[in-house]
DNA sequence: GAACTGCTTAACGTTAACGTCAAATGCCTG
DNA sequence: CAGGCATTTGACGTTAACGTTAAGCAGTTC
C-alpha cells in the first residue's frame, strides 16, 4: 500500500492556503517535507501537521505556539527523562488554561450575538421564514 | 447617585492593557471618551465597552471586526430602516459561523491536550498526588 | 520656584505573518 | 528546440497592533 503524496501547490489547494504560505512554514520549522531533486513532496504526516497548523492558527496561537505545541506530540512518545515532561506538562497546562478562557468568552459572545440576532429578525417583515 | 469615573490610567490598570493601547483604540474609533480640559475621562459605559473590545481580541478578531461589532450594540436600539438590519444581520450570522467553527476547534484541542496532559502525568512520579 | 507626577499629541520603531515580485531551473509538449 | 508551466530561492513590501521616545502643558508639593 503505498502512501499518498501531494505536490506543494495541491496542498495548498487543498489546505485553503497559498504556496507562500507553506513555504513559510517550513522556514519556521513547522514543516519539513522530503525532497525529489529540489522540489518539496508532502506526505500524509505532513499534511496532517499542516490541519493542526491550520486550526491552531484559527484559535489565535502564533506560529511559535503552534510550534512548541507540535513538538507535545512527539516529546510524548518519548518518555525518556522526566525534567522534560514536567517542562512540557506546564505548558499543556497553560494553554489548557488559555483556552479554558476563551471558551468562556465564545460562550458569552455567542450568546449575545444570537440575542441581537433574534432582536434583528423580530423587527424584520418575516421573509426569514423557511417556507 | 454619581457615576464612578477613571482617568486613563487608572482604567488602563483594572482592564490590564496601557494607556497607549486605549489612545490607540480611541485613534481607531473604539472609544469616545469625556474630556476635562484635555484629560479624558471615563465613565463605566466606556468601561464596559474596553472589556467588549478584550474578549473580543482574546478571540482572535481584528479591530475593526470589533467596531463593527460594538456597532450592533447600538445599531439594535435603532430599528429604524429594515435594510441596515438586514446588512447588520449578515454580519452578526457569518461572525456566529466562525465561532462555532472556532467552538469546535476548541473542543479538539482542548481533548487532545488533557489526553497528553494524563499521559504526562502516568510517566512521572506520583509527586502530583494532592496530599 | 524647582521638582515631580500625570497627562497630552506627534512621530518613528517593531514584530508577526505573510504577499509580491524577480530570476533561474527542470520537465513536458507540439 | 521553442514555448509553457510548476517549481525553486531570495529579497523587498505590507498590514495590524501596538511600543517607545520626545517635547510640552497643568497641578501640587517641598
Amino acid at each position: 500500500m503505498e502512501q499518498k503524496l501531494w505536490s506543494i501547490s495541491e496542498l495548498a489547494d487543498e489546505c485553503g492556503v497559498t504556496t507562500r504560505t507553506i513555504r513559510f512554514y517550513e522556514d519556521k520549522g513547522l514543516l519539513q517535507p522530503q525532497r525529489v531533486g529540489a522540489n518539496r513532496v508532502y506526505n500524509y504526516q505532513d499534511k496532517a501537521r499542516l490541519i493542526l497548523i491550520l486550526r491552531g492558527k484559527r484559535l489565535g496561537f502564533s506560529l511559535e505556539d503552534i510550534g512548541e505545541f507540535l513538538a507535545l506530540y512527539h516529546a510524548e512518545c518519548d518518555p525518556a527523562h522526566a525534567s522534560q515532561l514536567r517542562y512540557l506538562l506546564d505548558k499543556v497546562q497553560a494553554k489548557v488554561k488559555v483556552l479554558r478562557q476563551q471558551q468562556e468568552d465564545l460562550a458569552q459572545t455567542l450568546q449575545e450575538l444570537t440575542r441581537i440576532e433574534t432582536e434583528c429578525l423580530s423587527h424584520l417583515p418575516d421573509s426569514e421564514m423557511p417556507t
